[in-house]
DNA sequence: GTGAAAGCGCTAACAA
DNA sequence: TTGTTAGCGCTTTCAC
């Protein structure tokens, strides 16, 4: 075991109140005082136990996060986003991924809450009243999703998807359709939504194409319903799912987009290095990033 | 907050004690006793503090696990590994994503030290000294790498990278380059003998093409080099190096595998969703995996 | 500015 | 089988 407080306290002279302080409230120890604690703690190797003091003070210095997929390489770039932002509030992080089972979500951050100061849910499968429920119990925010007045990070689908489908229709499609990611997707919901109102605008039809998993190959089992429905272009769910139904279109003989136009959500690092580049919304990771649709060599 | 053992003792009308039993020794609780005192528990929503608990049993039930980047596509499979076994051994896991910069692994570990009973090191790019000084102030498992005679898993390099230039060989090819990671990866130095002596054995040229970025953009950078060594094939690091090295070796007008072969290695998702595929050395991700070179279609 | 003492939520002897 | 007691490592009144 390493030392704890009051080995630091007998070797510097001091009570172990004092260490305390040199370590949670520097000014109320004097200058002399604490260069000494200090020094001794270093000697010692002293790290103060957080569990510990979180027992007394109720903050444990820990945030959790919970994501469906790590995976998916939307969400990779999330975490490290998180984890910088925590590192220098010198918050650690506890993860869970869930695998998309939108069943264990509550049981992970009941599990978690104890140990944590407050949970960051991404695109959390749940529904509302589970939400409730957890945010009944810790602090909550939300990526990715609102419910109720719970403080969230959305990006504007909407605009996004009204930007998508103009682009379309100004290549010429009248008939598009959306692969939709998974039922408990409330980012899946409202992008459906925007298509629909966006195709309307333009007087376009939008086909819905029904859910699949939002992952490569989720993409590829869509491909038997796209090609039998007689859209000219589709949007899917996720990049990830755009790429799977490129794929597969591919291996039946289709060229994208010369044969059928495809359009992902997202803006993953892949997109770009697929060659040709997928078409693709990007979602702004950071603060300042602008939306816009990225090189499309495909559409 | 939320309810505590004593809480529960009072509602149930026995002690603190016996509440405690009933969650970590049940079988030392009259059954009456115990199925009265989980109801109370559960109607309480009572769930232990682990901190409280890992205080004084010296286990806390986290695990901490450091990466050097959950954005490279061959890390989240190992992360997920992890995730799994450890909540079937009702483990909770910190992550740590040190963005490649070794200089911050020591002091990730070390402040995650006293939260969990043991650290995974996965692909951890500090030096030995570091490592032992880690290994010394808690458990440590390391992951693609071994040091001294801390546990570790790592993969057969040796093996894989002969049938990798067995293969190229068998090609026709005489002149093999490597493209290395990052000098601080133990990973990249094994290879780069694997690849040495393999190349010796096939009486084979090997040119070392010199260090960077285990990522898609260091292997765009590896290009020019690659060009002017006049190899005929050559070994990336990784994959992600490998597609950055394919992508700018198309932009420059060239084709794979035609004017070049590109070989990777870890067989991340991505590898096989690209078109053409990319020939890669397959990292086996769990026990069951067999070694093998997954299909290629561009050397 | 510093120390003594109480207690955070829990478990682990030891008794009963 | 159950309760009593002490204490895990730390912070925080409250005195001094």
């Amino acid at each position: 075991m390493s030392a704890k407080i009051s080995d630091v306290a007998a070797a510097a002279g001091v009570s172990t109140s004092t260490v305390s302080r040199a370590f949670s409230a520097p000014d109320m120890v004097e200058a002399v005082t604490l260069a000494r604690v200090l020094r001794v703690a270093a000697e010692c190797g002293y790290v103060p136990n957080r569990a510990a003091r979180g027992l007394i003070t109720g903050r444990t210095g820990n945030i959790g996060l919970l994501l469906p997929d790590i995976a998916n390489p939307f969400f990779p770039s999330i975490l490290k986003a998180i984890e910088r932002r925590a590192m220098e509030a010198d918050y650690q992080i506890f993860l869970a991924d869930t695998d998309e089972k939108k069943d264990v979500e509550l049981g992970f951050v009941k599990s978690l809450a104890k140990q944590v100061d407050g949970m960051i849910l991404c695109s959390p499968r749940m529904d509302p009243v589970q939400i409730r429920e957890a945010a009944s119990s810790l602090p909550i925010v939300l990526v990715n999703r609102r419910s109720g007045l719970l403080p969230s990070i959305t990006v504007d689908n909407e605009s996004g998807l009204r930007m998508v489908v103009d682009h379309l229709a100004d290549l010429g499609h009248a008939h598009l359709g959306y692969v939709a990611g998974p039922r408990s997707s409330w980012s899946s919901q409202v992008r459906r939504r925007s298509l629909r109102s966006a195709s309307e605008l333009r007087e376009t039809e939008l086909v819905e194409l029904g859910h699949f998993e939002p992952m490569f190959d989720g993409g590829r089992r869509s491909c038997a319903k796209v090609l039998q429905s007689g859209i000219t272009a589709v949007i899917a769910y996720n990049d990830l799912m755009a790429m799977g139904l490129c794929y597969e279109l591919r291996e039946s003989g289709r060229e994208v987009p010369a044969d059928l136009s495809v359009v992902g959500i997202d803006d993953i690092p892949m997109a770009s290095m697929m060659h040709p580049a997928l078409t693709t919304l990007s979602i702004p990771r950071r603060r300042r990033d602008a939306r816009r649709s990225s090189s499309s060599s495909s559409s």
